[in-house]
DNA sequence: TTGAAAGCGGTACCAC
DNA sequence: GTGGTACCGCTTTCAA
């Protein structure tokens, strides 16, 4: 672990030319002669030299790095997003961290302090939350380089970029009573703590009044998201007399629960129920049977989520457009029609 | 977007008080005097002062950052890993970050050159290849801060800690053999990158040997560890006359895809087949039917990596004792006495 | 226990 | 197009 690491002014006196020429020569090639380009840059790879990022970083007071921010690191959801970012950032010449909160708030402001102290350059929010006021003015924080991504919290009006989640529902919720079902059950999203779950509950609800079908307050199960949630959810729903013909849930793992609860009970999905997700995981498509699902197109909104970034940074406030995108209905095998 | 980030020499000036003893009273709080310490405290707290961190290690040459090296991020195998080394690296003020070759070759340097320039202070390497000997010479890396984890590269006699993979396999295929069984399929990991497949393999083979179960090449297909090529070798393990009636798989997923293809073929698992993973990911306990397969310690893996490059740090070199972990065999459904 | 000052390794301004 | 030099903000000698 001998650090005898090689600087640029040792590079300048075996040269015989400044530190300011090689710098440039580094980061503004056209600055810099051809000539002399050439002279230099074959000496920095010869010898291997590999600029202090750190004393760069300190000088320019830049990064070149963005941060996206995530509730849960292990979450199949998010990886996609990230390659969507990444793949912008990079054309910028920017790298992409992503970090995890594991909705520990010390570890939230430690990562809002990043940004603030220009650890790095920006922040992708997916957590749907942001620290609390006494900790950053609401001011404070539209002015640092973030953007809302998902989850949006309306109230801030913040940057953002969003899916029609209620569309979306309302959408999985029609395809469900075109097949016949009328018995429709949801199991939600946690509602208290982002509006996501709300809004596709209530496009839920919507395709149900829209037809004429009675909203009824049983069928509606509270899920956190988690396959055994889904799990414990059919459990309830099919204790109960009135037992619904088929399940639209507000993410894919909970599908995954109530697929296998309803297995154990001996219930055929999609002969008996009907089940509709959320998200399309990669897992979706090899599950058994491959899952009907809302489809988020992942990659597009982390690139989106990284143009408005951009877009941001370079203007340095808050005024840009929101983005709002769309979704897509994808039916596989574990939709089927009412059998009566 | 507006810096006027604080800086020391700004509290210094309204405190009256010398940069070096603020910069102490942060960092070596006892080499500053209980009084003022107390003071200089207060102000920080209440300005809200952030170090800025590319300063501070441009100075001390250390990032307190490490770095944990994946192939592919969105595998759900490397997270309980990523927590272990998480919860060792933080108890002495370490962060951890987690990058991804993605299997590209200039990624890999890139994130060789952090190690090299002091970007990050050591790294955990899962990625079971290093760099080419023209891009760093074997003794460079030996001397750099590095531990090999999961896949050892015995060539080199690099620090590292590995699981008993030959013994795990072994111990999984000696299990099949008694519950009955006796055509036992294995589908390997790819076997030209790594060597962990080939201990599988061996370890599969051995079993067999010692129970008198003569080795038959057609019961082995190599896989490639995703969903799809378990359910490849499914297709063609059982299209040929003389079917298996067991399978070892070197991964979860590729026994996720081993039993979809099975049910797609009608052929009921545990029943008539029986499946067994390797490595316990999160989802296999509520597969259906639930996964039998290897546990790989997970947390503890991670655990005891970061203590072997924290120990490797220290001593700057590598002589330290390496890590054999043991795995352990988890029983659930998908494995069944064969029925005669 | 505290302060002054040097310096980590780059970049960017200014002059030529 | 190139060189000299100040400076980014922190830590760490050294001296008091």
């Amino acid at each position: 672990m001998t650090n005898k690491s090689l600087k640029i002014s040792d590079i300048a006196k075996k040269l015989n030319i400044s530190s300011s020429t090689i710098s440039r020569a580094l980061t503004n090639p056209n600055l810099v002669a051809k000539k002399t380009r050439k002279f230099i840059l074959k000496e920095v790879n010869k010898l291997k030299y590999i600029p202090n990022i750190h004393a760069r970083n300190l000088r320019t007071k830049s990064s070149k790095t963005i941060l996206f921010l995530v509730r849960d690191i292990d979450n199949q959801f998010y990886f996609e997003v990230f390659r969507g970012i990444e793949k912008v950032a990079k054309k910028s010449g920017y790298s992409v961290l992503m970090g995890s909160t594991d909705n520990d708030l010390k570890k939230e402001i430690d990562f809002f302090n990043m940004v603030k102290s220009n650890q790095v350059d920006g922040m992708i929010l997916m957590t749907g939350r942001l620290p609390s006021r006494k900790i950053f003015s609401l001011n404070e924080l539209k002015q640092m380089p973030i953007i809302l991504s998902l989850e949006d919290i309306p109230e801030v009006n913040f940057n953002s970029l969003t899916i029609d989640n209620f569309q979306a529902a309302k959408e999985a919720t029609n395809y469900l009573i075109k097949l016949g079902h009328e018995k429709i059950a949801h199991i939600t999203s946690p509602l208290s703590e982002t509006r996501i779950g709300i809004l596709r509950r209530d496009g839920y609800r919507d395709a149900l009044k829209k037809s004429g079908i009675k909203i009824n307050s049983k069928f509606e199960y509270i899920g956190d998201y988690t396959v055994e949630s889904g799990a414990a959810a059919c459990k309830k729903l099919f204790k109960s007399a009135n037992k619904p013909t088929a399940i639209f849930c507000s993410n894919d793992e909970m599908a995954y629960g109530a697929i296998n609860q309803l297995r154990r009970m001996k219930i055929n999905v999609p002969n008996k129920v009907s089940v509709i997700g959320f998200d399309d995981l990669p897992m979706s498509k090899s599950f058994y049977p491959p899952l009907s699902t809302i489809y988020q197109p992942r990659f597009l909104i982390g690139e989106k989520s990284m143009e408005l970034l951009f877009e941001k940074i370079k203007i340095q406030k808050n005024k840009i457009d929101n983005i709002k995108l769309k979704t897509k209905l994808i039916i596989r095998d574990s939709s089927a029609k009412r059998i009566k």
